[in-house]
DNA sequence: ATGTAAATATGATCCAGATCAACAGTTGTC
DNA sequence: GACAACTGTTGATCTGGATCATATTTACAT
């Protein structure tokens, strides 16, 4: 199972704390054994010794570019997305509006798995920062499968749209935090559990995705972000250096949306 | 299929417009043939001559009352219920925080649909106006079931949780909604689409539920709610007496969205 | 009917956050 | 390496909606 390799691509990049410059590497590519389409590969009994059912229908460390647009609004429904490294911003026309923000994939999730059960993609996901996706054929994995597989197959896809759910679900309850503080903070803490589930570090990682993109996805405008993320930063909460975040005090944060 | 049959048990009540009383009756009963699980045991194919599989899954026409809990977070998930007549409302501590509305649950929609694929429930769901409901044996029915049509049950309960995150997606995108007039107005076209959707007439319904409730389901004070409810009342955009809605110009709240 | 509790409504005040504007810093390109 | 275009930052102003206080209406039980 070569390809499922790791292939640990450090992202290097360079910051300027005060006056002196220093050095940080956010790993964001994850190990190919915790990643979640390896995890749906092996529940679908497709881990086989000569890998041919996998091969059929996965398209392997696919390299993306940023802006590359992995499926659009009202596009048939076919591909899976594993994010193996880089990160991905969906969004959507809801309610006849312009386009909002819906969500982000990170290093480790599978993009288009909102679209589970429908025959129409209802989102547009474009790659944030470049790396590399592994494509699966879901069209043709059905295809592919023996009856009894099916079974499997479907029970794991329920528990997937479940787990995509769990996070929508989290996603509406955006909307019952009435401050910009706290919006903000369930925002770092809920990306903080995510790339602590794919291996990351918890309390210190790199933003993906712009400030604007935050804004619109928390409801909020821009300059509020900017300015949230400066006064928790004053309070040192946490450390923010443009995307650069550092978790300092997790427990303050989780008081901050409690209260 | 007697149990299926139609039981319209219209809700008469009195309303004072200025100083004359009118009856009004808004009809909240779903016809059995159009509800929700009733497409539901069709498509399990539960609709066989004697009934014998539905009888043993399916307890019919259960009354239940005002504040009735269904289900509550943590029970562990075993029973959807087709809301025949009345209504509901889900809640859930999420966050950490107190309890906040997350949905109601209209004549010929499914409560507990939002635990399918998950072992504990997540709600807490209880009776906002008597009525009565279908339960169905969720898990009884999964061991009642021959292997050959577990699929078919897979494949629509796939289908069914997607109706169900199609609901969540748009509750979530509420959230990039930023004014209180058009929250309020997405709220009210989206009751009016799903009471459309049951057979119920779209442009005239009764409020099941409190302000209060409207209020934390949309992120926004009760006073606020009554307040835009009132000025679009006295923009004739709507009707509003109290729990009753007449929507006069659809086409102007949908504009306010999109503005 | 009648009393009581709950739900709804309205008024007054105040502040968080939107908006506008100007500027700095960063990234990518030729 | 210099320019252009995007992204991020800061300041000043103003308003929508939260909050608190209080009144009125409706629902329900007796």
């Amino acid at each position: 199972m070569a390809a499922w390799n790791a292939c640990n691509i450090p992202i290097t990049q360079k910051l300027r704390a005060s006056n002196k410059r220093m050095e940080m590497k956010f790993s964001a590519t994850v190990a190919c054994r915790d990643c979640a389409l390896y995890q749906t590969a092996k529940v679908l009994g497709l881990e086989t010794p000569d890998c041919s059912s996998l091969n059929r229908v996965v398209l392997r460390d696919h390299p993306v570019n940023k802006n590359e647009v992995l499926y659009r609004e009202g596009d048939s429904f076919r591909y899976l997305y594993l994010v193996h490294s880089g990160s991905c911003i969906s969004s959507a026309t809801i309610l006849g509006r312009k386009s909002q923000v819906m969500g982000f994939y990170l290093p480790g999730e599978i993009a288009g798995i909102e679209n589970i059960g429908q025959s129409l993609c209802n989102h547009t996901t474009r790659v944030l920062e470049k790396g590399s996706v592994c494509q699966l054929d879901f069209l043709m994995l059905e295809e592919t499968l023996k009856q009894d597989e099916l079974i499997r197959v479907q029970s794991y896809l329920l528990g997937a749209s479940a787990i995509h759910a769990r996070q929508l679900q989290w996603e509406r309850s955006l909307t019952g935090l009435q401050s910009a503080e706290q919006r903000v903070a369930a925002f770092l803490l809920n990306l903080a559990g995510r790339f602590q589930s794919h291996g990351f570090p918890a309390d210190r990682f790199r933003l993906p995705m712009s400030r604007e993109a935050i804004a619109d996805y928390l409801g909020l405008a821009m300059e509020t972000v900017i300015r949230t993320l400066k006064n928790l930063h004053n309070r040192k909460l946490i450390s923010s250096q443009t995307k650069n975040i550092e978790i300092l005090d997790g427990d303050a944060l989780s008081d901050l949306i409690r209260s």
